[in-house]
DNA sequence: TAGTCGTGGAG
DNA sequence: TCTCCAAGACT
């Protein structure tokens, strides 16, 4: 098979999830690679294992610890679903993944695809994905229709992800697969003349490239605004817990003032205010909606550490790197001038 | 079915 | 500076 060859030849072999057959190491790198690039999971991926070096030793950890290591990669609910999805194989699995991926889809944040690429990559089974890559690939290759529904598309092309696999080297053929849309089958400018589906794609006979597949039409994206305070003693700073879904989802935060006062608020948490100062708005742009979050600095005196109460907690700045904290937020602290 | 859920690199 | 979107899953 073309795909297999050119693989073998020309595909990536020294990513660092590669050459291995461990399941945990494998579902780990495929997790974190949902909607994320290569390059930027790889420092992840190293510094995850180190601490988590097995399923177990995930397992065992508390939800901070994992959410600690994922702050900045995003899609948070990930890192909560991996944690227990671990908990689940150890304690109802016997702490092994299964090689069939029907039973390993629908483990929390395994879906049929990542389920099928730890069956392929880590037991040599064969099962069909369909990543980003592989849509565009069987979209050009096969021309698959543009004027379909979505979900029709999506139909399609899980069908001839299952009618193309071969009998034999699966696990190169997935790769390869993969390693195609990655560095030859392009979004755009794709490399067609080092192509080895080029004497059979659809797209590059008709020089249909450009439109397949059809991107998906968005709608302007919505603004929000909100208020948050930061209570700083020039040692530690005041942080809450966000709720376990929604944006952020069980990470540390400045708290958001919705309507009570700073001086109110401060009381509330045992401290004096002594000054405040309005810093300049941040704005962080979402897949689906821009964020401006106007903050307000609070420095305080602390006369009574409350108890940690509702995931409320002072963090000291210098724990700021290594805490489960927002990209935007974390920035922010470390640039805060004490 | 259509939103929701992060971040950063590329063009 | 702005748009697009990447090794998708969940509700």
């Amino acid at each position: 098979m073309r795909v297999i060859r050119w693989q073998m030849a020309n595909g990536r072999h020294d990513l660092p999830w590669q050459q291995t057959r461990d399941a945990y190491r494998i579902w780990l790198s495929e997790t974190m690679l949902q909607q994320t690039r290569v390059q930027t999971v790889i420092p992840y991926y190293a510094r995850f294992l180190a601490c988590f070096p097995t399923l177990e030793a995930l397992a065992e950890a508390p939800l901070e610890s994992v959410l600690e290591l994922w702050s900045g990669l995003g899609y948070y609910a990930r890192a909560r679903n991996l944690h227990r999805c671990a908990k689940t194989i150890v304690t109802e699995r016997a702490g092994k993944f299964s090689a069939d991926p029907v039973e390993t889809a629908g483990l929390p944040g395994i879906g049929r695809s990542t389920a099928a690429a730890i069956s392929v990559f880590a037991f040599g089974r064969r099962a069909a994905i369909l990543d980003g890559n592989v849509k565009r690939v069987l979209a050009r290759c096969f021309g698959v229709a543009s004027g379909d529904s979505p979900a029709q598309q999506e139909r399609s092309m899980w069908a001839l992800a299952e009618v193309l696999l071969p009998e034999n080297d699966i696990e190169a053929y997935t790769q390869g697969m993969m390693d195609l849309g990655a560095t030859i089958c392009l979004r755009s400018k794709p490399v067609c003349d080092a192509c080895p589906l080029q004497p059979v794609c659809v797209a590059c006979r008709e020089g249909r490239q450009a439109e397949l597949p059809r991107p998906t039409p968005r709608k302007a994206l919505p603004e929000r605004t909100t208020s948050v305070l930061l209570l700083s003693d020039g040692r530690r700073v005041f942080l809450e817990r966000r709720p376990p879904s929604g944006i952020w989802g069980g990470l540390l935060c400045l708290p958001e003032a919705i309507s009570e006062s700073a001086t109110s608020f401060a009381r509330r948490q045992g401290c004096r205010l002594l000054g405040t100062q309005a810093l300049p708005p941040i704005t962080h742009a979402f897949t689906h909606f821009r964020l401006t979050l106007q903050v307000l600095r609070c420095d305080v005196e602390v006369i009574s550490l409350q108890a940690r109460e509702n995931g409320c907690e002072w963090l000291p700045l210098d724990d700021v790197a290594g805490a489960a904290l927002p990209t935007p937020i974390k920035k922010l602290l470390l640039s805060l001038d004490r």
